[in-house]
DNA sequence: CGGAATGTTGATATGCCTCAACTAAAGTGG
DNA sequence: CCACTTTAGTTGAGGCATATCAACATTCCG
């Protein structure tokens, strides 16, 4: 029986060079597993935490409140991701995460995982690197709701989740289940949900790609690629097979 | 003669508790100054690095490079900061770094920092705990650039760079030098030059705050606060003395 | 089967981008 | 120090893209 960890090595293993006891370590963690209700918050903004999670399945989502009560959805984690790595070295959440549909996590306390940093510093800078790729994806999003057209722009928001998915192993063909709705959409991009439709079927009658009923269908990864003006170099992933 | 590296140990005890041998031994790495020319780059998209980098004078940007040859700007650095030290654990850099006006950094080889985290890993989390903030202010300027009209994005644009700028003592009295002119604001933004100047009139208008020949003049913080929806909470600073 | 949530479509208005012309400031060389 | 060039900032007119609103269709779920 492997440890539900399994998932957070398989991904360090995309980036770094883990030894067999590194490996055992970090599976040997202790956790609890907590699961999510579609929606429910996993953390707060304002809340302090003393453990950290790993997504085990499903989909969470970090987000700002904002004044008026709606949200802008920062970014989306999914099997091997850590939603909150940051309430390890910063008190007070400044934004907050949820599931997005029904969704696992594995707990683990900062306590332990400092542990293990001090045992062994590799670990350390493998979940820091993991933090950094953070700080990529929240610099993508930027650029591409500052900086792109609607089409482009969610274009882009599909590439990287179905890329992402693929590496952890979600994708089944050339599709994969993606837990969000149009009003989430937008709450992402920064565009109404009018909008969102309505590029939504731009996508579609192109044939590069469809989203309907939480499933995301790649029809033509190139050309979806290219219109989207995606380039995969900022999740700094292990080269993967051509699709 | 103090060490340059002085803001950086000044940066740190924001948040963390240094001991004086942790001091010494960042004020003690051996580091190279490099002097940097108005919009002169400090490293390239695509770039390795073997060092990283602290500002000492001046500003920088970090920035991506957008298809049409256009950028766009991603956070801004003034003293004590480290604008690349992503590229302490990510090999290729995603994104590029300039100067905005003259600026002047410290280069420390990575090699020297590593090792500074393995004789005191209570350094490293610090650093991380550095990055953890960057990405917490990119988080909020995907909120911004999405979510806020131009006059609440723009005041808080200058409420940060106020903000930060006051914490690493360049405020002068109710204002501060902020190299960057109409074209970057815009490109930072996500808006068009005619919009920021604009913007910038109601700004003034408002009596909150103007901007001029590279200078932010804060006239009524309180007020400029509540309309940009200021909240400076995500830059995790221990709570200054009130304006 | 009924109600709630989600998605779809059309009409309208307006905010922002684009373009172009112009002014002001800063930098340069004689 | 002044004439000249270059860069930066300002303003107005016009058109389009996208937000907003409202009505309706579909799917989901108990």
């Amino acid at each position: 029986m492997p440890s539900p960890l399994r998932v957070l090595t398989r991904k360090l293993k995309e980036h770094t060079r883990l030894s067999s006891e590194d490996v055992a370590i970090i599976e040997g963690l202790s956790h609890s597993l907590r699961c999510l209700h579609p929606g429910e918050d996993l953390i707060r903004q304002g809340d302090h935490s003393a453990v950290s999670a790993v997504v085990i399945s499903g989909f969470t989502a970090r987000y700002h409140l904002l004044p008026a009560g709606a949200r802008q959805y920062l970014s989306f984690h999914m099997a091997g991701d850590m939603p909150d790595s940051q309430s390890l070295f910063i008190e007070t959440m400044d934004h907050a995460v949820c599931a997005m549909g029904p969704a696992e996590v594995a707990l683990v306390t900062h306590k332990a995982l400092l542990a293990a940093f001090e045992r062994r510093p590799a670990l350390g800078f493998a979940i820091w690197r993991e933090t950094l790729i953070d700080a990529a994806i929240f610099r993508e999003a930027v650029t591409n709701n500052s900086a792109r057209k609607p089409r482009v722009r969610l274009g882009h928001l599909f590439c990287e989740l179905f890329y992402r998915a693929r590496a952890s192993g979600l994708t089944v063909e050339d599709s994969c289940p993606i837990q969000i709705n149009l009003v989430q959409i937008g709450e992402t991009l920064g565009m109404s949900i009018a909008t969102v439709n309505r590029t939504l079927q731009q996508l579609r009658a192109s044939r590069t790609c469809s989203f309907e009923r939480g499933r995301l269908q790649i029809h033509n990864w190139d050309a979806l690629a290219r219109l989207s003006q995606f380039n995969p170099e900022y999740l700094h992933q292990r080269k993967p097979p051509p699709l």
